[in-house]
DNA sequence: TGTTCATTGTTGTCCTGGACAAATAATCAT
DNA sequence: ATGATTATTTGTCCAGGACAACAATGAACA
């Protein structure tokens, strides 16, 4: 199936899911409903995509990640789908930018280099609270739009979030080790690759004195219960970033929820969660970094365990 | 499907999938055959796993991952599952622990406070390069070798990653910025999910005054290519865990080498690509983070770069 | 004006059971 | 021992129908 002759000019559909991250069903039923995608059949009648409509593929996957519907864009004309990428609307286009910093211009220009410089600088300058509620957050937030409007590429998302990465976690790491209340295990579900959300909220746990126990990304759920029992936690954090579907967050913090014994606390923040609360009983939902400090405060005054 | 009533004891398929990593296709192929999982259906026919399959399913993932033939224990009883765990034999057992670091029983234990800070100590007294070479890659080998045995969690291996990113990416952000040649892109493919190989060369590089730009893990071929044009890079280098399968890693390798243009430098490394130099025409396999800084030696001497 | 709820259309996932490609083990030749 | 064949196991692919989940729209209500 992968002959490594023709596999530079024909991906099989496995090959396709795994570069446009489309899955196999979509793939086929797609060319049943819309005539799109129309791969050639090797011997055995096994699909064969051709080069040039996995890169349509990719085009229509980028323009379905900005909030188009697939009725629209699958079956349309290369030529249509590059002016509907030009004038994509970003839905609802974030407020201005947040002024303090400019590191974007760096990543735009895919500068690392200075990236990393300047956002070590203001590490620095800000302490590393306002660090991350004023820099990163909004940075951020300003690099996902800019994403949307077409105006990166992936890997300078991915850049960024490398470089992200090395600050925070070596500001975190600079902290001495804590003992205090509450021991928070922090993780993001399996479907959730996003590591910046779970690295602001650490940062700023931690700056307050927390215990912190981050499982990274992609923890299943019978896993992160038996962490959370087996080292004594007090409360569980998960991050659910814009991309991840609302409905299916709040029916697995639910059934988390009823997984964990019941004195363990549990958090949800991130960008799927925004007023959700209602929906939540038995779950803390964190709005923002502020509202994190808020949250841990609140579970020090309940459990009677004084602030440092 | 999901109503949140029964999910807490039944599952669906999807949901089965995201717990157990087990595709669908071969849920279903495996009912077909061996006549488990054996999913009750809700009023659609769509199958219901209950918790207790999808425990044992766990389980019979977990001896798959420790190289055990699906016939052998798909249709077992659970007492012959856990019987099999305990005296699973370690296909190749690796060499006796390295002497140096007993950080291991840090992570079997849980403490990562106490490991975090034995690493941070290690690492000033080795200087990065020999910390990354003689305490944290043997370690590492441990922690797998270990989690192949059944004696740590999974989590604990989670944990254990994260610690080693906030030391490792703390380090490799303290080095100031390099503008030296080469400019080497590193990441991994999509279906890598391992992250810590990739650092560990990034730290070896950085030692060395190499510029990297890393890209993190999972990232698609075409924007790897790309990255790579727009960087101007020169040396692009992926990494395979020995839990990417060989064939197919050799396959995208030399997919990839078709892809990128031939003045820029390709470098495979990782436990997948022990052994399969020649298969690799035009791929310079690194077998180590020694092999790294020769691999880094030779390009700098094949470019008439000098090295710092 | 904005918030819920029902309706309608769209879209992705699930189903069956057969087929066969790819991975692994077993066997044989060098 | 190492490498090439063959046999067996195992996972992926196929078709095309069905329908659950999701988004958009419109109606009823605060």
């Amino acid at each position: 199936m992968n002959n490594p002759m023709d596999s530079a000019t024909a991906f099989c559909i496995a090959a396709v899911e795994r570069d446009t991250g489309l899955g196999k069903d979509t793939l086929r039923v797609w060319e049943r409903r819309y005539g799109f995608p129309k791969p050639d059949r090797d011997t055995k009648g096994e699909r064969l995509y051709p080069a040039e409509q996995v890169e349509k593929l990719r085009l229509i996957r980028c323009l379905l990640d900005r909030g188009q519907r697939p009725s629209k864009v699958v079956g349309a004309s290369m030529e249509d789908l590059r002016a509907m990428l030009e004038t994509a609307e970003v839905p609802k286009a974030s407020e201005s930018p947040p002024g303090a910093v400019d590191g974007m211009q760096y990543v735009r220009l895919g500068r690392t280099v200075e990236l990393a410089a300047s956002l070590r600088q203001a590490l620095l300058r800000q302490g590393l609270q306002r660090f991350v509620a004023e820099t990163v957050a909004p940075l951020s937030e300003e690099v996902g739009a800019a994403w949307m409007r077409g105006e990166i590429q992936v890997s300078d998302e991915h850049a960024y979030t490398e470089q992200v990465q090395n600050v925070l976690r070596g500001a975190i790491g600079s902290f001495g080790p804590s003992s205090e209340r509450p021991r928070v295990l922090l993780s993001t579900l399996p479907g959730e690759d996003h590591v910046l959300g779970l690295l602001m909220v650490e940062a700023t746990l931690v700056s307050e004195g927390a215990a912190c126990l981050s499982l990274g990304t992609r923890t299943p759920m019978a896993d992160l219960c038996r962490a959370a029992v087996d080292n004594g936690i007090d409360v569980v954090g998960l991050s659910f970033s814009a991309a991840f579907p609302a409905r299916q967050a709040i029916d697995r913090m639910l059934e988390l929820r009823a997984m964990l014994p019941p004195q363990i606390t549990l958090w949800a923040g991130g960008s799927a969660m925004r007023g959700k609360q209602k929906r939540l009983p038995g779950v803390r939902v964190v709005t923002d970094l502020d509202d994190a400090r808020q949250a841990l405060a609140e579970w020090r005054s309940a459990h009677g365990v004084a602030a440092r």
